[in-house]
DNA sequence: AAACCGTTCTGAACCGTTACGGTTCCCGTA
DNA sequence: TACGGGAACCGTAACGGTTCAGAACGGTTT
């Protein structure tokens, strides 16, 4: 541990008989002082133990942060677990490095309900990523009067957004699965809402969902379906507040325990898909075969797996809304980005066991 | 976009005719002023659009930036690649999340030598992983008036630091080739200096590598090669300067081209590892019947593989280090937490085919 | 009646820097 | 010689808060 600070700017200026401007200029703008005194300047700052001047100080007069807020209220042990979060992360890293400005954290779990640090948090905008929209941590970001960008979700009024249609790739996957036979199908969905409900979930609760990804996944699926002839209601949707492998397995056990007659399980994440998969193979269940299992996002674990997925690219995802952030100063309507999907059709996915091998393609 | 910011604490103190400092208790100190007023403040706050405190110019006053900064001179994309890396990511933004402070990423990829990240972050500490001694942002951190942690690399006197014993645990696993009889080995290692060298390594580049990490674990590996009659001079050693599986393959294909009579490749990581794997597979060798490939770091993918590896708590890693940053007040000394390794014998090390079947073990 | 009390609020100093709009001085030129 | 112009440096006013030592006040204790 190292600790000293006493010189400043205006000790140094003192020390050196010379004004504070030019001190600073020595600093930020070479060409407005001699190189002799600037060398000088340097010299003694040297001496003395200067560090160069304060950033926070810096900051206030010149309102520039250089650093870019990121409210994520996941919790970081599956953010940093899930590859489709590590790739938007690392692609707003990108962003953030080419402009040279830094990525700060925000530590914002869910649950906790201290709003404290997106207040304290010094920087010039905000990328909100995987957020319910009733979060007290999101409003006090819009509170802010710095710029932001939102990814995915929520979905706010006059905000900057970056994200895949989801409706129309999630509607695209269950066409795919209507064109196989699937009628009797169950759905894996990730956390609705703040509240934890690692159980079935109600049509109400499927509507009033917090989480405009997930809601808009749950409706699609819902006017595909019923425009298949299934009727909505009877399709059970089981939703897990965490975000793993193993959630998602559970979450398979549990609707596959209620409602074994079902031929295929849409899942709304990879992660979620890859835990299905895992109990289909404990229960015994052969995929396709027995049972087609659909994940959402398009992960490289999935890919490896072979899971039919809608492949969204989230690497660019992150990176999109750091640029969008960055060049935030000559606009003034909200911008959308909308990112390309594509549905990607691997060895998970078949027509119902059940059926007679009708194919229902265009 | 939304941008207005014209109220300020002050503006707001003049509406309401009180004085600064009792706006400023309303929000910091609710106990010091009666509940009505404090009402009245916060109502007419909302009315005006009042955003709360700006947090830099409190940071100023306070000198408390409510943030941890994280050095890594590192692509982000391998960073965020390695499950290594991503560990002590993980690791650092838990006790960061505990402690309440934010993580700020500042941005410095190899190559880039603009320092202006490192002065203005406004950070109350630095945790350095993962640089080399001679980088020009580890001096611009020290010379900031911060504590600073520094994570396995670079070893800076009289400055914290996390890391396992490496030169312990690459012993034992030297020990344990040695053991099984290997005499002809081979190391893959990653980048041993700023500059790129995606070649052989000269036993100066050895000696004088700038990654600290590196260094050690060659020294260890040469003295316990030499005390086993191995003259480590003839010992191929490549480098990668990037941290990919491909680049560990290639390593490999450069290595096993000119020294095929090799029969145990030491990778400094896992990462190096696994592309050792890929490569003994594509040349048609059986590991480890024909190869032995050894590993480091212990991640989930080199457990799924088998490797043979030393295992180190990555997480702990990085969260040892954000709580002794964050606790840096009541000490002077410079403090060291050697985390403990485990040599995790997989099924990728095995005598080597040559030999008669020895055991030379204890 | 004097001394003391806690509560609530204020004034002024300070945090360390940069933006802005000068001033000074020297040199070349007409 | 007067004048324009650039280089080098400076003074002042923010930037938006927090903090600390009181002041004012109504009431209680001694």
């Amino acid at each position: 541990m190292r600790m000293r600070r006493q010189a400043t700017l205006a000790s140094l200026a003192a020390e050196l008989g010379v004004s504070r401007t030019t001190v600073s200029n020595a600093y930020n703008r070479p060409d407005q002082l001699s190189p002799e005194l600037r060398r000088r300047v340097l010299e003694t700052a040297r001496r003395l133990g200067y560090p160069g001047p304060d950033p926070v100080a810096r900051s206030l007069r010149t309102r520039k942060a250089g650093a870019v807020g990121l409210l994520l209220t996941e919790n970081l042990s599956y953010a940093f677990r899930d590859s489709a979060a590590i790739g938007v992360l690392e692609g707003l890293a990108l962003a953030c490095e080419d402009a040279g400005v830094g990525l700060h954290l925000v530590p914002a779990s869910p649950g906790r309900d201290d709003v404290a640090a997106v207040h304290s948090a010094g920087v010039d905008g905000f990328v909100v990523y995987s957020v319910p929209d009733d979060d007290p941590h999101l409003a006090a970001v819009l509170a802010r009067p710095v710029p932001t960008v939102i990814i995915d979700q929520p979905q706010v009024e006059g905000v900057d957004r970056v994200g895949p249609d989801d409706p129309v790739a999630i509607t695209e996957l269950a066409e795919h699965l209507i064109g196989l036979g699937h009628r009797q199908v169950g759905v894996l969905c990730m956390r609705l809402g703040r509240d934890r409900n690692d159980d079935f979930v109600s049509a109400e609760r499927q509507r009033e969902a917090h989480f405009h990804v997930q809601r808009s996944r749950l409706e699609a699926l819902a006017t595909a379906f019923t425009k298949a002839g299934v009727d909505w209601a009877t399709v059970p949707v089981v939703e897990r507040f965490d975000h793993t492998v193993d959630d998602g397995a559970s979450a398979a056990r549990q609707l596959l325990g209620s409602y074994p007659q079902v031929t295929a399980l849409i899942c709304t994440s990879d992660i979620l898909a890859l835990g299905a998969l895992a109990e289909a193979d404990r229960r015994g269940l052969r995929v396709p075969s027995d049972l087609t299992v659909t994940g959402f996002d398009g992960i490289t674990e999935a890919e490896r797996a072979g899971l039919t997925t809608v492949h969204q690219p989230v690497l660019e995802k992150g990176r999109a809304a750091g640029k969008l952030l960055l060049a935030s100063a000559d606009h003034v309507n909200p911008r959308v980005i909308t990112l390309p999907t594509e549905l990607r059709i691997g060895t998970t996915s078949a027509p119902p066991r059940t059926m007679e091998q009708h194919w229902f393609g265009p």
